[in-house]
DNA sequence: TAGGTTAAGTTAACACTGTTAATTTAAATT
DNA sequence: AATTTAAATTAACAGTGTTAACTTAACCTA
């Protein structure tokens, strides 16, 4: 009934609020099957106080990936100081799936949900930042190996790189989430299909005259 | 206002009346865009007429599915008529591809989407039909390249690469089509990636002492 | 052939959705 | 002390999937 926020600040903590509330919901049932009005319950809002901050559910929900891009980012952090660009980059991809699969619902916010595409200029997060943006971390990590010479000479393109191997790993982690109970597939254990990819990348893309 | 279907028949023909102004509807808008009444509407019945055919929107969503993944697999039928193992192989992987980026939507209501898991018991296809069944195709094809000396003798087990195989065409798919208009992302040439995760398989799966 | 039964199809209605408009009300400003 | 401002609310709308109640034409039996 009364406004309660005044300041600039305050609104930023409820405006992160509602992004936690939403995104925990989101997480738990999925995003097509949570409603505004329960968002906005768990806060102990009505349901018309959240387009205060977001002008539609679209928005609100780029507002948490968002926020989850940050979190995959910092997840991937810790690999970037690994000294040897070969190894970097193998952790940086093992990483990438752990996250995939211990956040599957988060993953799929990010990656496997049909939502408008992300536009740089509207995103709170900053491109190229190496501590906030994820996909920058990953051609860093690919073009400093191809760099080192990890790669075999006929590889001249490390973004090429990058986005092929991103799709091999993407491919194995989206399959496992949506189709992981499918009784039509006799699944063989993920770590095998896992590792069978990985031996597969290192085979075809790294130059072994060590 | 009339009870105009009678026979057994006449029924399965307004069934799949109803599954085909479904597909067109979903793959042009999207699943969760299109409303049962418009379903309806487009084959000039009442929306809850379609309950008479189908327990929810869930269950006639699987219906389309089904059916197209008899579509996907007449449309990688083709391919199993080459003679070289090597060669089938290779072709049954870019007409799955090929598969996937015609058909878009298509191929999202098959496996981009989250829906409750495929119960072969409940299904149409008859599993294990290499006329039906896509994925046992998969197999059939990996099979018989294994058991022809195609592959690395390291590999053992022609499923376990298979499932490999279709993880790393499905995130090419996957990715393309959920992140293609992405402005974050400098996308390089589809062309080039598709050529480059062959490359990759090959390169990591093939016994080339020819 | 008359009359009741069946079931395909309908309209009406329900609970719920995202969202907008109109309204309240406490603080900030004058 | 009166006025403005804006955060938050309730009321309301158009639309959703779905269920219940209702028609009504064809079939089955007497």
């Amino acid at each position: 009934m009364p406004p309660k926020v005044r300041t600039e600040a305050e609104k930023q903590v409820l405006r992160t609020l509602i992004i936690d509330a939403a995104r925990e919901l989101f997480v738990s049932y999925g995003v097509e099957a949570v409603t505004m009005r329960e968002v906005a319950k768990r806060i102990g809002y009505s349901a018309t106080s959240i387009y205060l901050y977001f002008s539609d559910k679209e928005q609100l929900l780029r507002a948490v990936v968002d926020a989850d891009v940050l979190k995959l980012a910092s997840a991937l952090k810790s690999t970037l100081s690994i000294s040897d660009p070969l190894e970097r980059f193998v952790q940086f991809g093992q990483h990438y799936v752990q996250f995939a699969l211990t956040n599957p619902n988060h993953y799929r916010m990010m990656f496997m949900t049909a939502h408008l595409p992300c536009d740089p200029a509207l995103s709170s997060i900053e491109q190229h930042n190496p501590e906030q943006d994820a996909y920058h971390q990953l051609i860093s990590v690919v073009s400093n190996a191809w760099q080192a010479g990890v790669f075999k000479p006929g590889f001249k393109d490390p973004v090429l790189i990058a986005q092929t191997v991103w799709a091999a790993m993407h491919g194995l982690c989206a399959l496992h989430i949506n189709m992981a109970e499918d009784a039509w597939i006799n699944w063989r254990p993920l770590e095998a299909r896992i590792q069978m990819m990985l031996d597969l990348c290192m085979q075809g893309l790294i130059n072994d005259n060590k």
